[in-house]
DNA sequence: TTCTGTGAAGTACTTCACAGCA
DNA sequence: TGCTGTGAAGTACTTCACAGAA
């Protein structure tokens, strides 16, 4: 049924990665067998991976690294601008909005929001802390200007996160990455029907960012070494 | 040939944070209907999931939260101290080691280490960092006390993060948590044969958490909604 | 000859259907 | 009757083997 396995675009995120590290280098050619080595992954992964999205190389000769790396910057989209806007700006809010790299592909932060009053109006790399009875207003406003926010972060506590992605989903954003440890409820109610989405979280995407989680594996594998496999991100 | 699913240990994870929640609610029962709406999966998944490590419930009733809890953290190894060191401790490094909920399970963390002298003897939670170098005998006086160092996190910037893990592998730590948004390679020499681990390296467990490709994977499923599909962490 | 691209085979994971027990 | 536990069926993913282009 799904045409391309989710593992995939995991994988192609690291593949990107490697050819920015070989650009670095000034490597200009690579091959499946030369990815699949630092990707930690088999060559016949790499080709199958790629050729979901078309045909990058050259039989006999391998792949060239700028033009594979501007093919994959542009199947994952990171040829344009995402504007975003962190909900949550505690100690992890915070962590991320300083994390270098984001900006290294066109994700920009817009609006920080969160609810504590302590917090309002503190700046943050000049963007000012809003209050999040804001945020709808905020992402409206925005709505059909360069500045239309596409993601939305969610750092805020566990118990908070719930309500915070239906607050980024009235307001209208598509995405959402989650770094709350909780599972996010595709739906508005509190116990809604089963397995079905409410209309408005539809078109919203969700991802999870868990570290908690990565410790929690990592101890469990730890106790059994035995079912040590390799996965990816989550990885995740 | 794997008799465990990576990807049911990461469920097992969601399972257990569910009925923590149910527990704070004083909900004393619960079924893998119940758990399967509230963890976005079907409830065949959670037998299944469950039926890898025994049987925790009764036919006809369900299962039983506080004793399904207790089973999960038996299983997941959440019941004893995981003693941890920080190598990194730029915003990254900080945010981890404040990061709240790590000492709910029982992560502790005994040893934080930088390069940057101007970090070292800084204290956080009245634990000072410690030069790099110094590492080594770290661990290994700890090695046989109560003390002794499980896992090392990784906040490193990337370019530094092989050499970090090369570290935590010569100390002696049997996890790594990797948090820079490269591969770490399970091999010591820069080019090793494929896809043969170095035997230091043979029983050591890597876990990644990458938040920058939980960003990447957000805005290609934004550009592909068709291909929308449901996930866990991940998957780094 | 080399290394990619890809249908086919193999394997792992998920879903199903129902047996089994309270 | 109700809900778990589990072999069997179905599906998705990975690996393979080789055709095909440089």
């Amino acid at each position: 049924m799904s045409e391309i396995p989710t593992a995939a675009i995991s994988r192609l995120v690291t593949y990107l990665r490697i050819l920015e590290q070989l650009e670095g280098q000034d490597v200009s050619r690579t091959s499946s067998n030369d990815l699949a080595e630092r990707a930690s992954v088999t060559p016949f992964q790499v080709r199958k991976d790629l050729a979901y999205f078309g045909r990058f190389g050259t039989r006999g000769m391998g792949y060239t690294v700028p033009l594979l790396k501007r093919e994959l910057m542009r199947v994952l989209g990171l040829n344009q601008t995402w504007n975003v806007v962190i909900l949550g700006m505690g100690r992890l809010g915070h962590a991320i909005a300083n994390y270098p790299g984001a900006n290294d592909y066109r994700f920009q932060y817009v609006g920080l929001f969160d609810s504590n009053p302590e917090l309002i109006g503190r700046e943050v790399h000049s963007l000012p802390i809003q209050h999040v009875s804001r945020l709808h207003d905020f992402v409206q406003g925005h709505a059909h200007t360069p500045q239309r926010v596409d993601m939305g972060f969610i750092a805020v506590p566990p118990e908070h996160a719930q309500a915070a992605a239906q607050n980024l989903v009235e307001a209208g954003v598509r995405g959402i990455l989650n770094f709350a440890p909780i599972v996010i409820q595709p739906r508005t109610s509190e116990r809604g029907d089963i397995y079905e989405p409410t209309d408005e979280w539809k078109n919203v995407v969700i991802e999870n960012v868990d570290f908690l989680a990565g410790m929690k594996r990592l101890a469990f594998y730890i106790l059994n070494p035995h079912l040590k496999l390799s996965d990816t991100e989550e990885n995740t």
